[in-house]
DNA sequence: GCCAACGTTGGC
DNA sequence: GCCAACGTTGGC
Protein backbone atom coordinates (compact mmCIF):
# COMPACT_ATOMS: atom_id res chain seq x y z
CA UNK A 1 0.00 0.00 0.00
CA UNK A 2 1.21 3.43 -1.04
CA UNK A 3 0.32 6.57 0.90
CA UNK A 4 -0.17 10.15 -1.28
CA UNK A 5 -1.41 13.65 -0.55
CA UNK A 6 -3.98 15.36 -2.31
CA UNK A 7 -4.22 19.29 -2.64
CA UNK A 8 -7.32 20.89 -3.11
CA UNK A 9 -8.72 25.08 -2.49
CA UNK A 10 -11.63 24.39 -0.22
CA UNK A 11 -13.50 27.26 -2.48
CA UNK A 12 -12.64 24.28 -5.45
CA UNK A 13 -13.50 21.49 -3.29
CA UNK A 14 -13.66 20.95 0.18
CA UNK A 15 -13.82 18.27 2.80
CA UNK A 16 -17.32 19.26 3.60
CA UNK A 17 -18.17 18.78 0.45
CA UNK A 18 -16.89 15.66 -0.01
CA UNK A 19 -18.78 14.17 3.06
CA UNK A 20 -21.89 15.54 1.22
CA UNK A 21 -21.18 13.01 -2.06
CA UNK A 22 -23.32 9.94 -1.95
CA UNK A 23 -21.41 7.64 -1.06
CA UNK A 24 -19.09 9.59 -0.37
CA UNK A 25 -16.84 9.40 -3.18
CA UNK A 26 -15.53 11.67 -6.29
CA UNK A 27 -13.42 12.06 -8.93
CA UNK A 28 -10.24 13.85 -8.37
CA UNK A 29 -9.99 15.57 -11.87
CA UNK A 30 -8.57 18.37 -13.18
CA UNK A 31 -4.86 17.57 -12.30
CA UNK A 32 -3.07 19.23 -15.30
CA UNK A 33 1.03 18.69 -14.18
CA UNK A 34 2.44 15.71 -15.49
CA UNK A 35 4.53 14.66 -12.66
CA UNK A 36 1.18 15.15 -10.68
CA UNK A 37 -0.58 12.86 -13.29
CA UNK A 38 1.70 10.74 -12.80
CA UNK A 39 1.62 10.06 -9.50
CA UNK A 40 -2.52 9.91 -9.99
CA UNK A 41 -1.74 6.73 -12.40
CA UNK A 42 0.82 4.83 -9.83
CA UNK A 43 -2.84 5.00 -7.31
CA UNK A 44 -3.13 1.76 -6.87
CA UNK A 45 -7.14 0.79 -5.49
CA UNK A 46 -7.32 0.98 -1.06
CA UNK A 47 -3.93 3.31 -1.40
CA UNK A 48 -4.36 6.34 1.34
CA UNK A 49 -3.96 9.46 0.63
CA UNK A 50 -4.19 12.88 3.16
CA UNK A 51 -6.76 15.57 2.16
CA UNK A 52 -5.25 18.61 1.64
CA UNK A 53 -6.82 22.19 1.89
CA UNK A 54 -4.37 24.80 -0.09
CA UNK A 55 -4.91 28.53 0.06
CA UNK A 56 -6.74 29.25 2.83
CA UNK A 57 -6.35 30.11 6.60
CA UNK A 58 -5.30 27.72 8.34
CA UNK A 59 -4.11 25.32 5.73
CA UNK A 60 -5.64 21.81 7.17
CA UNK A 61 -5.57 18.54 6.86
CA UNK A 62 -9.17 17.42 7.52
CA UNK A 63 -8.64 13.32 7.07
CA UNK A 64 -8.15 10.70 4.52
CA UNK A 65 -9.35 9.23 1.24
CA UNK A 66 -8.69 5.97 -0.38
CA UNK A 67 -8.30 5.33 -3.88
CA UNK A 68 -11.83 3.34 -5.15
CA UNK A 69 -11.26 3.74 -8.61
CA UNK A 70 -8.03 3.54 -10.19
CA UNK A 71 -6.64 6.00 -12.82
CA UNK A 72 -8.80 6.53 -15.86
CA UNK A 73 -9.10 9.32 -18.78
CA UNK A 74 -10.17 12.33 -17.38
CA UNK A 75 -13.35 13.05 -19.04
CA UNK A 76 -13.22 17.09 -18.61
CA UNK A 77 -10.20 17.51 -20.34
CA UNK A 78 -12.21 16.58 -23.79
CA UNK A 79 -15.43 18.73 -22.24
CA UNK A 80 -14.97 22.21 -24.03
CA UNK A 81 -17.05 23.37 -21.53
CA UNK A 82 -15.06 22.88 -18.58
CA UNK A 83 -11.90 24.94 -17.40
CA UNK A 84 -10.18 22.20 -17.47
CA UNK A 85 -10.60 21.23 -21.05
CA UNK A 86 -7.47 20.26 -22.93
CA UNK A 87 -8.18 20.49 -26.46
CA UNK A 88 -4.71 18.70 -27.22
CA UNK A 89 -5.62 15.44 -25.19
CA UNK A 90 -6.62 13.21 -27.63
CA UNK A 91 -9.49 11.10 -26.37
CA UNK A 92 -7.59 7.86 -28.46
CA UNK A 93 -4.45 9.05 -26.45
CA UNK A 94 -5.53 10.92 -23.52
CA UNK A 95 -3.01 12.98 -21.93
CA UNK A 96 -4.86 13.42 -18.15
CA UNK A 97 -6.25 10.88 -15.77
CA UNK A 98 -8.47 10.97 -12.82
CA UNK A 99 -9.47 8.66 -10.03
CA UNK A 100 -12.33 7.98 -7.62
CA UNK A 101 -11.65 8.75 -3.96
CA UNK A 102 -13.70 7.82 -0.69
CA UNK A 103 -13.85 9.25 2.50
CA UNK A 104 -12.03 6.68 4.88
CA UNK A 105 -11.64 8.85 8.09
CA UNK A 106 -12.18 11.99 9.10
CA UNK A 107 -9.78 13.37 11.90
CA UNK A 108 -11.13 13.69 15.02
CA UNK A 109 -8.94 16.98 15.02
CA UNK A 110 -7.65 18.27 11.70
CA UNK A 111 -4.04 18.68 11.38
CA UNK A 112 -2.48 22.13 10.84
CA UNK A 113 0.13 23.16 8.14
CA UNK A 114 1.81 24.82 11.77
CA UNK A 115 1.72 21.32 13.35
CA UNK A 116 3.44 19.53 10.15
CA UNK A 117 6.20 22.34 10.57
CA UNK A 118 6.96 22.02 13.83
CA UNK A 119 7.71 17.71 13.56
CA UNK A 120 11.44 17.39 12.55
CA UNK A 121 10.62 14.38 11.47
CA UNK A 122 8.25 15.76 8.48
CA UNK A 123 11.18 18.77 7.41
CA UNK A 124 11.85 16.76 4.03
CA UNK A 125 7.83 16.01 3.52
CA UNK A 126 7.62 17.32 0.01
CA UNK A 127 4.44 19.41 1.16
CA UNK A 128 6.55 21.55 3.68
CA UNK A 129 9.39 22.24 1.13
CA UNK A 130 9.53 26.06 -0.52
CA UNK A 131 8.04 26.47 -3.57
CA UNK A 132 6.31 22.97 -3.59
CA UNK A 133 3.19 23.41 -5.75
CA UNK A 134 3.08 19.47 -6.49
CA UNK A 135 -0.73 18.55 -6.41
CA UNK A 136 -0.36 15.40 -6.16
CA UNK A 137 2.68 13.93 -4.22
CA UNK A 138 4.09 10.42 -2.14
CA UNK A 139 3.55 10.74 1.27
CA UNK A 140 6.14 8.23 2.87
CA UNK A 141 4.78 5.20 5.39
CA UNK A 142 6.46 6.94 8.09
CA UNK A 143 4.73 10.62 7.38
CA UNK A 144 1.31 8.99 6.99
CA UNK A 145 1.72 6.89 10.05
CA UNK A 146 2.56 10.79 12.23
CA UNK A 147 0.04 12.90 10.56
CA UNK A 148 -2.62 10.07 11.15
CA UNK A 149 -2.65 9.95 14.73
CA UNK A 150 -1.92 13.63 15.04
CA UNK A 151 -5.51 13.65 13.69
CA UNK A 152 -6.69 10.87 15.90
CA UNK A 153 -5.91 12.76 19.20
CA UNK A 154 -8.65 14.59 20.88
CA UNK A 155 -7.14 18.17 21.72
CA UNK A 156 -5.11 18.54 18.56
C1' DG B 1 17.34 23.59 -27.77
C1' DC B 2 17.64 27.95 -25.42
C1' DC B 3 15.53 31.16 -22.66
C1' DA B 4 12.63 35.34 -21.83
C1' DA B 5 8.04 36.29 -20.98
C1' DC B 6 4.11 35.03 -18.97
C1' DG B 7 0.58 32.78 -16.02
C1' DT B 8 -0.30 30.16 -11.88
C1' DT B 9 0.30 28.40 -7.28
C1' DG B 10 0.05 29.03 -2.66
C1' DG B 11 2.28 30.39 1.81
C1' DC B 12 2.68 34.32 4.25
C1' DG C 1 -2.19 41.71 -1.51
C1' DC C 2 2.57 40.37 -2.13
C1' DC C 3 5.78 37.83 -4.38
C1' DA C 4 8.95 33.73 -4.83
C1' DA C 5 8.93 29.55 -7.07
C1' DC C 6 7.65 26.99 -10.64
C1' DG C 7 5.70 25.25 -15.24
C1' DT C 8 4.53 26.40 -19.89
C1' DT C 9 4.75 28.80 -24.15
C1' DG C 10 6.69 30.34 -28.20
C1' DG C 11 10.10 33.10 -30.90
C1' DC C 12 14.47 32.52 -32.48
Amino acid sequence: MKYYLLKTEPQTFSWQTLKEMPAQTTIWEGVRNYQARNFLRAMKKGDLCLFYHSNVTPNIIPGIVKVVREAYPDPFAFDSRSKYYDGKSDPQNPRWFAVDVQLAEEFVTPVTREQLKEIPELAGMELLKTGSRLSVQPVSEREFSIIRKLGAKAGG
